[in-house]
RNA sequence: GCAGGGGUGACGGAGCGGCCAAACGUGCUAGCUUGAGGGGCUAGUGGUUUAGUACCUACGCGAGUUCGAAUCUCGUCCCCUGCACCA
């Protein structure tokens, strides 16, 4: 079949799904249900095969819950919230040749299409229908009907609803809180706000004050306050401008540049300039040891970073070291605060000799500064001080903690990965945000639930469990509003809107009602009716208008399986924990989560800078859904990786034509044969495959089911074809097709319809497990068969010749009772004395020893074997194939009848073969 | 540093106490097939050896438990991911 093919059976199939509407089901009271979701996409670009993953894990599973006879579930909706989108158009209104390209070059948008997309709105209503589109041709069993975005308004009724919940359970708190901030758009920025989408990293930074002889303290920033015990000397850049400063009722000297870019968290009203001449003439005293110490100048020390000014530690710093030495004062005395293991006393000068670092302008200082950090942070050991003897790493926060105690020493937030600039220019700083609106996941109370919530809730892959728990355990206040983006009003403070990953944790319920909001107003859906839909409680509860739709929530809560990508563990998934025990009753929370890994193309990842980005729909149209549903999802186990490569999407296309072209012979079989031992092995094999493929379904192993219903149905289907010269195989697709439909729903469709099945694959019932099908007698008869037939090949090729006659005799069932001694017994002598009372052996006592022995070496790895009778009847059931096999005559004999002296080589399971 | 995951063939990855020189897939090699724009089929793919076999060397490194270990125990080295407000 050609790709036009395959569309063609692919769109007939989807229409009349879509016709049929069983992806659209409605409360059923006759029918148990099952509701599953996924992550709602995010769509400021179309979806490529990675997207896939989590969806076709999330519809391969509903479509198998579907065929074990639940009502299913499967609704779709967009996330909208936040900046990303705004950011996005913006880019494209201002013609970013960076966005312009990714949407040319990966996604084939043209650009005059592009440039219709410079509204929020325009964009999310292009990308999410093309990301629609495009769940559609993959064979989602969505039902669409439900699809809402979260700028909708009626959504917004249901969020801001919610957090008048969690604001009822005091779980929303104010406070401050710094973020990343640009001067300039006097906005927040995070990381698609910046040039080269850096993720600006915060960091809190200790600044200790220097009393000096005037009233003004020097202000130094440091990242190793335990060091404060062995300061030399302040240093100060005397290229760089200096200012006198009011911070709080204090006057501090700080560098100009330092205090524009602290201003806003600190509030500094600026005196006047200093010379940097000035502040080298003064005395700094060290607000630990009481020492005073002079000013020197570096070249090193960046009016950016931190305060301007910072403090010298010439034994555990390079730098400073460096610069003494390039002021031709290394001579000094530099006291030792940390002892680390293969240094001297002062770790900084060894490693900067031994590096030969030539200066402090020399970019091997900065190798030698890392060296020394991590050593002493790693493995340093205080030598002096109050906490001498301690690890320097637990020192160093006491002793920050100590000096903020007494007033000495404070705490800024800096951009770590600085200097980053916003796209407009501006240079990122940091902001202290006075109201900032927190959820307070830190709460014991509600940790507690989320617990309780995780004890009665799978987690699939099993192992997931810890990191739910983990993270139940880290999350403390997380703010949940921002100064823009797209999405929902907080409603204690309509200026804010509520941050994207705030909006996410309770939406799966709106999917319940969101298809029968039409006949209600928006100005109606205050807290009152969702506290009649969702809690039944409250004024409106006995309303009857809001009957219906809180009879569908009841039905279809509470979810029963929710998929995302491994990564949203830490933040979504666990959120969506805590919400739920917050706001539902203990009926309602949630019942499973499943969690995939990515997908990785070509062994690498998804990236745009690489390009190596493939659309879903481009590859949907390149191989069909099917392959790429088996492709995504089956290439590894669930929370691993896994890898889509071209030439594995050719190999399933190309099995799948090979199954194609039996199905269609087994279409055109008319009455239903009686099946021979061939057929019998192979749906013995298929129907230990259904038994196994339940449980496999049951908890998502995509990969394993991969291996049992395809790949190696495949290499069943190759060695049977070989084996019979009529397939008989109408009986075995019947099931298989409804076994694979929902991995391969359009290719299960079509064979299900070309084989006579009656309705809809889709909405039929997954295959019945037929323990009397399942014969280990004929599946062992038939490895017997496969492997004298893998050795009479292979000793044909050591002969190097074709065989003119092939005996192939069976070993007498005397040497099944030994093989049954040597199992039980194990040891030689045992087995002869045993082997001697045999009635059946005992004929035999002249060749016992011999077989004897060569069992006995496996003796403690003996797999089962047939009885010489089953043997027999196995190998000449496949008679006729080995004669066209080996192209000769071919005997199959008990070994007794064979002349050649080789014939008593028989052993169970190893048929002795003579050939000649 | 803390937390989690992992080290197996040319590669992705199975196996988690014995039918394991290692599933399945990919790659590679050979043969066949007029198939010719990411073909199809068959066989092979650690070494030696043999009429289908057997043995040796292999599952990061070292030691131990066991009749038997890739699989269990201990030690050791190395690698990857996350550490927050970002959807």
């Amino acid at each position: 079949m050609d790709a036009s093919q395959i569309a063609a059976i692919e769109s007939k199939w989807r229409k009349k799904w879509a016709d049929e509407g069983i992806y659209e089901p409605d409360p059923d009271a006759k029918k148990e249900k099952r509701f599953v979701t996924a992550a709602f996409p995010y769509p400021n670009s179309p979806q490529h095969i990675g997207h896939g993953r989590t969806y076709t894990t999330a519809d391969v599973y509903a479509r198998y819950l579907r065929l074990r006879g639940y009502s299913v579930l499967f609704p779709m909706g967009f996330h909208v919230t936040g900046t990303p989108i705004l950011a996005m158009a913006k880019r494209i209104a201002a013609k970013d040749p960076d966005v312009l390209k990714v949407f040319r070059d990966i996604y084939g948008i043209p650009d005059e299409l592009s440039a219709t997309l410079t509204e929020p709105k325009a964009l999310v209503s292009h990308f999410s229908s093309e990301i629609e589109e495009g769940m559609k041709e993959m064979g989602y069993s969505i039902d669409w009907r439900r699809k809402f975005y979260s700028f909708d308004p009626k959504f917004n009724c249901f969020i801001q609803w919610q957090f008048r919940k969690l604001k009822e359970l005091g779980y929303l708190i104010k406070g401050e809180y710094p973020i990343a901030w640009c001067p300039l758009d006097k906005n927040a920025v995070s990381a698609h706000d910046t040039r080269g989408d850096v993720d600006p990293e915060l960091e809190d930074v200790t600044v200790i004050k220097f009393a000096t002889q005037g009233n003004a303290h020097l202000v130094v920033t440091t990242y190793r306050p335990e060091t404060l015990y062995g300061v030399t000397n302040i240093w100060v850049n005397p290229k760089a401008e200096y200012v006198k400063a009011q911070y709080r009722n204090e006057t501090i000297i700080i560098a100009k540049k330092a205090a524009e870019i602290l201003n806003l968290q600190m509030g500094l009203k600026i005196i006047g300039p200093v010379a940097a001449e000035e502040i080298m003439k003064m005395k700094a005293k060290n607000p630990l040891t009481g020492e005073e110490v002079p000013v020197f100048p570096a070249s090193f020390v960046s009016e950016e970073i931190g305060t301007g000014i910072v403090m010298s530690v010439p034994a555990h710093a390079p730098y400073d070291y460096l610069a003494l030495r390039d002021l031709g004062k290394a001579d000094m005395k530099m006291p030792q605060v940390v002892e680390l293991k293969g240094y001297g006393p002062a770790p900084a000068k060894d490693e900067v000799e031994k590096l030969k670092v030539k200066s402090q302008d020399d970019p091997l200082a900065e190798q030698a500064t890392e060296n020394i950090y991590t050593k002493e942070a790693h493995e340093g050991v205080m030598a002096v001080g109050k906490y001498k003897g301690e690890k320097a790493i637990a020192a160093k926060e006491k002793i920050a903690q100590d000096l903020a105690r007494e007033g000495s020493a404070f705490t800024i937030v800096t951009i770590a990965n600085g200097p980053v600039y916003c796209r407009c220019g501006g240079h990122v700083v940091v902001n202290i945000l006075k109201d900032q609106w927190f959820i307070d996941y830190g709460i014991p109370a509600w940790k507690a639930k989320a617990k309780q919530c995780l004890d009665g809730m799978r987690t699939v892959p099993d192992k997931a469990r810890d990191e739910y728990l983990y993270t139940i355990d880290w999350l403390k206040t997380r703010p949940c509003t921002r100064a823009a983006g797209l999405g929902t009003r907080f409603p204690f403070d309509e200026s804010k809107m509520i941050e994207a990953l705030s909006d996410s944790t309770l939406y799966m319920a709106f999917y319940t009602i969101a298809h029968m909001l039409k006949e209600h107003d928006e100005k109606d859906m205050d807290e009152a009716f969702f506290d009649a839909v969702i809690l039944g409680t409250g004024p409106k509860a006995q309303d009857p208008k809001l009957k219906k739709l809180r009879e569908s929530f009841l039905y279809w809560y509470p979810c029963d399986s929710r998929h995302s990508a491994g990564d949203l563990i830490r933040n979504h998934l666990t959120l969506y924990i805590f919400n739920h025990v917050a706001i539902l009753d203990t009926p309602l929370w949630p019942r499973q989560i499943v969690t995939n890994g990515f997908v990785l193309m070509d062994g690498m990842k998804m990236s745009k800078s690489m390009g190596n980005i493939l659309p879903l729909r481009k590859a949907v149209k390149e191989y069909g859904a099917d392959v790429i549903r088996f492709s995504v999802v089956s290439g590894a186990d669930l929370a691993s990786d896994t890898d889509f490569s071209r030439t594995v999407a050719e190999g399933t296309r190309s099995r799948l034509a090979f199954i194609g072209s039996l199905v269609e012979a087994a279409a055109k079989q008319k009455t239903a044969r009686l099946h021979g031992r061939a057929d019998k092995w192979l749906l013995s094999r298929l129907n230990r495959k259904i038994n196994a493929a339940k449980a496999l379904y049951e908890s998502c192993q995509m990969r394993q089911l991969g291996l049992e219903i395809f790949y190696d149905v495949v290499s069943d289907l190759k060695w049977y074809e070989k084996r019979t010269e009529s397939p008989n195989l109408h009986a075995f697709f019947m099931k298989w097709a409804m076994l694979i439909s929902p991995f391969m729903p359009y290719h299960a469709e079509e064979y299900w319809h070309m084989l006579g099945g009656k309705g809809m694959a889709a909405s039929g019932k997954f295959p019945e497990y037929d323990e009397k099908e399942v014969d280990a007698q004929v599946e062992m008869g038939e490895e017997l068969v496969r492997a004298v037939h893998g050795d009479v090949e292979k000793i044909g090729q050591l002969l190097g010749k074709k065989p003119q006659k092939v005996g192939i005799y069976v070993a007498s069932d005397w040497k099944h009772g030994l093989y049954h001694l040597v199992r039980e017994h194990k040891l030689l002598p045992k087995v002869m004395q045993e082997a001697a009372k045999d009635a059946l052996l005992r004929p035999h006592m002249k060749d016992v020893p011999k077989a004897a022995a060569q069992l006995v070496k496996n003796a403690h790895s003996l797999p089962d074997v047939l009885h010489e009778k089953e043997e027999l009847a196995a190998l000449r059931d496949a008679l006729g194939f080995y004669k066209k096999e080996f192209g000769c005559e071919v005997a199959i004999e008990p070994e007794e009848k064979g002349a050649h002296p080789r014939a008593k080589n028989a052993m169970p399971g190893k048929p002795a073969i003579v050939m000649s």
